[in-house]
DNA sequence: CGTTAGCACTCGCCTTCAATGAGTGCTAAC
DNA sequence: GTTAGCACTCATTGAAGGCGAGTGCTAACG
């Protein structure tokens, strides 16, 4: 059973009819189209077939159809039209992450307010990881009797610190020393790889040393591995409630739950964390939570090194096309202002 | 018109319902109380008077009655009975709290999840204010050819630091004096005074240094100022869907939408920080969005000084009793933890 | 005079029911 | 292969009516 060239267009109008309106899609008002020169009667039997081939469904027996999984995702791979972001978009985004510039988290910010804005949805943004990137260099600061302030510089210019309560005071020179150790043995080196080479790397060390490094690294792998949670920003949570469908305060609330679960869309993002684009639509996705929501996401690069990801969640009829294209300008602009803000090419 | 004692017993029966229940409370219900023995028709006839006495209200002609805002006042201010919390309820706070006490931050975090969990309203923290805290020390570190780390150090053990871009790069011991210079101008200074003395006080000294620090105190202010969206924390967002009242999706999507401007909730809770405890029911509060919740919150101190404050929010019909013990706990809680944490004996 | 029983009345809420209309499937004709 | 026509389906809407919780008022009672 092939689908005629006729029964593609017609699938394709009614994917898009159904992403602007959320309502089931009639044979009449397809033939109402300007577009579209066949009587509803015909439509109708090429819906039939259609629906035969996996590609709508009906909501019950005498509604329009609506599109399945199948059809979104046939949609999203060969039969959207993406087109340029308009000019007010980009001026949009240049402007409003340009203006946040002052620290990398605001980027982050940023970048969250902006995608929901465009986009309607609600945008998930994860923070650069850390462990993706390379170590330049380890410094440990005292900051009072008991604290010191461990600074993380990474090759990208990305700097981490982490303040720390030290049982017994130590002296300047010391952290000095200590610092020299451990930037040797950790430069170049992701931090997964950096503990490993710390941990194995003392055993030769003088005892005191060890006793304060492990506390040290202790800390580090706790704030590290703490961070899932932190790592995501969301923005546009309330988006949800501009889709009628989501009108029902059960099924909003469910959706609302499910984005304090950070953990659960942390996972998402860094599995996406390889690919420039994902989609996932409807039941592709493993949580079934989540069986009526798409999830887009992109990556963002420092250096050709992608170190995080970020993008949209929202009902199965969401805009893929304009969607795909927000990702793209935004991506490439976060990169931009990484480049410029982490001054990258700062070799020292 | 005075209020009989068996008025105000029932006016706190109704109030007491009220909160439970949410559902306008009836005469008949009333009669039927073991600690009532009175008839429905005498309750009518006491209701009556408290509703001419502005206490309580009618929702529509033949609902029953529920409080007004004065009568929450009258409440909270010498009705309601304020118990100790139970034994589970300082376990889980003291066990969550304690849990969480490897970062400041983790304190302001796992404070607002407690409160949200216990009161089952949404929780509002507010980071300490630092600008209420005085300066120890600045420290500023090196960090690569065109960054500088700034450390503020306070008295209370809090660190804080910001990460600045510099035009040129500058050595180490130029970074060290600039730093003793600064810590001498500031130390035992509040921010804003520190401000104030570093710009005058930098009249006399050399032009590159002056650039320098102009440069680094914007930086400061900048991320300062910038903070008041970032230094509220919000917890049990959702919660507002366990109350029957805001079911109704407009209503839920008002109040998170206010959730999200950040910037009110940060002044409510500045504004509240001079007091240790402030309940703000319904129309009390000057900010119309908020006629029917009402704002519960209280202040965490460190080394005696008020730096931080915390809440909750949620609809009128609040246990203030309850919230009141809740608050009172954990505000001594955080004090505690805050002290541990901070080793605020640390004097060097 | 305070308290109580009784009764008519009000009004939001829920259920029922029929009308509406968008949409379908099928058949027969073009 | 396409179209017109027609019977059928079913969610949605709105009106009607019953239900019940609750009130206000009046009269009687101790």
């Amino acid at each position: 059973m092939s689908i005629t060239k006729r029964q593609m267009y017609i699938l394709k109008a009614i994917i898009d009819d159904y992403i602007l309106t959320g309502v089931p899609v009639g044979s009449r008002t397809l033939s109402k189209r300007e577009d579209i020169h066949v009587s509803s009667a015909t439509i109708r039997n090429d819906m039939a077939d259609l629906e035969e081939g996996g590609y709508l469904e009906q909501p019950y027996t005498s509604a329009g159809r609506k599109p399945s999984v199948k059809a979104y995702r046939l949609y999203v791979d060969t039969l959207m039209h993406v087109s340029k972001l308009s000019e007010e978009d980009i001026k949009f985004v240049r402007e409003y992450l340009n203006y946040k510039l002052n620290q990398l988290e605001s980027v982050i910010d940023a970048t969250a307010k902006v995608l929901s804005e465009l986009t309607n949805l609600t945008s998930i943004v994860l923070a650069p990881q850390l462990s993706r990137i390379e170590l330049k260099r380890i410094q440990i600061v005292r900051v009072s009797e008991k604290k010191v302030l461990a600074i993380f510089v990474f090759n990208t210019g990305i700097v981490k610190d982490v303040l720390l309560n030290i049982p017994r005071d130590v002296d300047v020179p010391y952290l000095e020393m200590l610092s020299n150790i451990l930037t040797e043995k950790v430069a170049n080196l992701r931090l997964p790889e950096a503990l490993m080479e710390v941990r194995q790397g003392m055993r030769g060390e003088m005892e005191s040393h060890r006793a304060f490094m492990e506390k040290l690294l202790d800390s580090i792998v706790f704030s590290i591995q703490n961070k899932s949670a932190k790592d995501v920003v969301l923005g546009g949570t309330q988006n949800i409630f501009n889709y009628p469908e989501y009108r029902d305060v059960e099924k909003a609330k469910n959706f609302l739950s499910l984005l304090e679960t950070k953990d659960t869309l942390y996972d998402l993002l860094t599995r996406a964390s390889d690919m420039e684009f994902t989609v996932k639509i409807g039941t592709e996705n493993s949580i079934p939570e989540l069986k009526d929501m798409s999830i887009v996401t992109a990556t963002y690069n420092i250096g050709g090194e992608k170190i995080g990801s970020f993008g949209v969640i929202g009902p199965t009829r969401m805009d893929y096309a304009r969607i795909y294209s927000i990702l793209r300008f935004v991506g490439a602009s976060i990169n931009e202002i990484l480049v410029y803000y982490l001054n990258s090419n700062d070799k020292t």
